[in-house]
RNA sequence: CGGAGCGUGGCGCAGUUUGGUAGCGCACCUGUUUUGGGAACAGGGGGUCGAAGGUUCAAAUCCUUUCGCUCCGACCA
């Protein structure tokens, strides 16, 4: 491609609007433009690379035996009342009528579709398994669409679905996607680590998500130092934690605390550490009000405790609430005593002796409070969100937590739209038998910003040379005949020899193209210029490492294919 | 949904406190000179100051409403 007519607008300056690297710099290099909060136009350079990456997911996707359809965009309202996620989806969705008034929303996955699909179609077990994949535009009304295409509205996936005839071929399926993400993934020059997931609104059993290590990632992710376990903090569990120790009993005791509300206030003012202090949250899952226990130094973990109470939403209590469930008072409340509310413990509580709660009190807590002598509860269950050195569940080494991007999630559904949605199939026996699911996805516009996050530096993007829009930028610095003429030629020859190639024969001065090279991130930069071509000399630069070659003009086709086949 | 900040030419910003009829840098157009890491000079085009309403002789500036964008939060009662 030629530069001067390519639609390439780079920016020298960085729009406000762009936190991250990955978002600044896809703007700035031209690869897309904003339409609105979290909705982008890709730019023919940006859609190079989204093509680039779809191809490889695609060809992971068909060696796997999976097979590619494309299912349309709206939604009716009724498949997603049969299995009832009109409701639970409910504000992610984009909902619409049409003229008649019949209510559809576009489409956010597509469990519902090929749900309703498959179930026309799968009559035996002859027919499976199956599995069928897509690589379209999302839409999901996000609550806070950020970092550019990281988190947007409206985004490009791949999802795949499974049917099998039961869970063990479920678990063959599951693994066969496994394994081809894992491909997917390296073959896009990324360093992606397969974690341990929440299976959220989904639905499901096994879960797993594929992570790509970064600064600004939304996800929180444990790892263990010395075995292989690595988990989302939303579902990653820590090991045994002992117990505070044999210390007897004492007797409870009120202690007057004028306005020492926060456990950092409550420690400091008594003198004792947090772990010995039992936080109680007032909680409302789905509109219960529940009060959740928790030992000083930990943080709730939300979906732990929605999960167990199979709720859809945890609140926090206003005041009003507060009064008329909790009959305590703000800041000092406490669970003995309490009556008439849920109360949930974390295991970590049960262990603690002689600790410090709120008297439900103003300005009071209570010191040498136990569990089960002073207060029970329905259940003591993991609710903390694993910290930084807790002991792994696994080996016993040590988890530490790291930031990841998601890139990609697969689920075991099981029978959870075919039951709803009524897809069976007859078995041997002529037995009606409901087909066994798994889903899985892979944020294909995610992971180019992904990529860029893991893959930049101060000038600019370093594309991994499998994703690179080009693979080769040829300068010709300007207008002397020999170097258009020269330029011009080598450009033609690497297109010959299939390597894709721009060309920056735009009547711009040296810096900016160098400039603009390094910002879009072509791997392997060719610079042809009067002074070195007396010398038949032309220069290349690898973007990524820095390096430079001189290469003699007779075997510089040669050379460049060698050097393109040795970079990543 | 709660809190904070911001909307002024394509981009980045100043001007708003104290009302007087819009400015800087980049980009763009023309010309001349330049040409190996974002050129110099000269000339030029482009803005209902997010929108609507109000106050005023006069509004980017004050008031009201509204829309949009960004960040933080939506566990620690």
């Amino acid at each position: 491609m030629r530069m001067s007519n390519l639609y390439l607008p780079t920016l020298k300056e960085t729009p406000a609007e762009a936190e991250v690297p990955s978002h600044q710099l896809m703007l700035r290099a031209g690869l897309m433009r904003t339409l609105t909060a979290g909705v982008y136009t890709y730019l023919p350079l940006g859609w190079r690379v989204i093509r680039k990456v779809e191809e490889i997911v695609r060809q992971a996707m068909d060696e796997s035996g999976a097979q590619e359809l494309l299912m349309p965009v709206i939604h009716t309202a009724e498949l997603w009342k049969e299995s009832g996620r009109w409701e639970q989806f409910g504000p992610q969705m984009i909902k619409f009528q049409d003229r008649k008034g019949r209510d559809y929303c576009l489409g956010p996955t597509h469990e519902e579709v090929v749900t309703a699909l498959v179930r026309g179609e799968i009559r035996s077990y002859k027919d499976l398994p199956l599995n069928l994949y897509q690589i379209q535009t999302k839409v999901r009304d996000e609550i806070r669409p950020r970092f550019g295409v990281m988190r947007g509205r409206e985004f490009i996936m791949k999802d795949a679905y499974s049917f099998d005839r039961d869970y063990e071929g479920l678990d063959k399926s599951y693994r066969a996607m496994y394994d081809a993400y894992m491909k997917a993934f390296s073959g896009c020059g990324l360093e992606v680590r397969a974690v341990e997931a929440d299976t959220g609104a989904m639905g499901g059993s096994e879960s797993h998500e594929f992570m790509v290590l970064a600064e600004v990632g939304e996800d929180r992710i444990a790892f263990c130092d010395s075995c292989s376990y690595a988990a989302n903090v939303e579902k990653a569990v820590a090991g045994e934690m002992g117990s505070t120790g044999s210390e007897e009993m004492k007797e409870l005791e009120e202690v007057h605390t004028p306005g020492q509300k926060t456990i950092e206030e409550v420690t400091e003012f008594l003198g004792v550490e947090p772990a010995r202090t039992i936080k109680s949250l007032a909680l409302l899952a789905d509109g219960e009000p529940v009060l959740v226990l928790i030992a000083g130094d930990d943080q709730l973990n939300e979906v732990k405790l929605a999960n167990y109470l199979g709720a859809n939403e945890l609140t926090a209590v206003d005041d009003e609430d507060f009064d008329k469930y909790y009959h305590s008072t703000a800041g000092f409340i406490g669970p003995v005593g309490m009556e008439g509310v849920r109360i949930l413990a974390d295991l970590r509580v049960r262990d603690i002796v002689n600790g410090v709660t709120g008297a439900n009190k103003t300005d009071y807590h209570l010191i040498n409070v136990n569990p089960e002598r002073d207060f029970t509860v329905e259940d003591y269950l993991d609710l903390r969100i694993v910290k930084d050195g807790d002991p792994c569940p696994k080996c016993g080494g040590r988890l530490e937590i790291k930031s990841g991007i998601e890139v990609g999630h697969i689920f075991k559904l099981g029978t959870r739209y075919s039951e709803s949605m009524g897809a069976t199939y007859l078995d041997e026996n002529g037995k009606e038998q409901l087909i066994v699911m798994g889903s899985y996805g892979i944020g294909i516009s995610r992971l180019v910003a992904a990529a860029i996050e893991q893959n930049h530096d101060e000038k600019g993007i370093i594309w991994p040379k499998v994703i690179a829009p080009y693979q080769v930028i040829i300068l010709a610095l300007g207008e002397d005949e020999e170097v258009v003429k020269v330029s011009e030629e080598l450009y033609r020859e690497l297109a010959a020899r299939g390597v894709e190639t721009l060309l920056d024969d735009r009547k711009e001065r040296p810096g900016v193209k160098f400039n603009d090279a390094d910002l879009i991130g072509i791997p392997l930069r060719i610079t042809i210029g009067a002074r070195s071509l007396k010398n038949n000399l032309i220069e290349a630069r690898v973007r990524r490492t820095g390096e430079e070659m001189q290469i003699g003009l007779e075997e510089s086709v040669e050379r460049i294919i060698e050097i393109l086949d040795r970079i990543e």
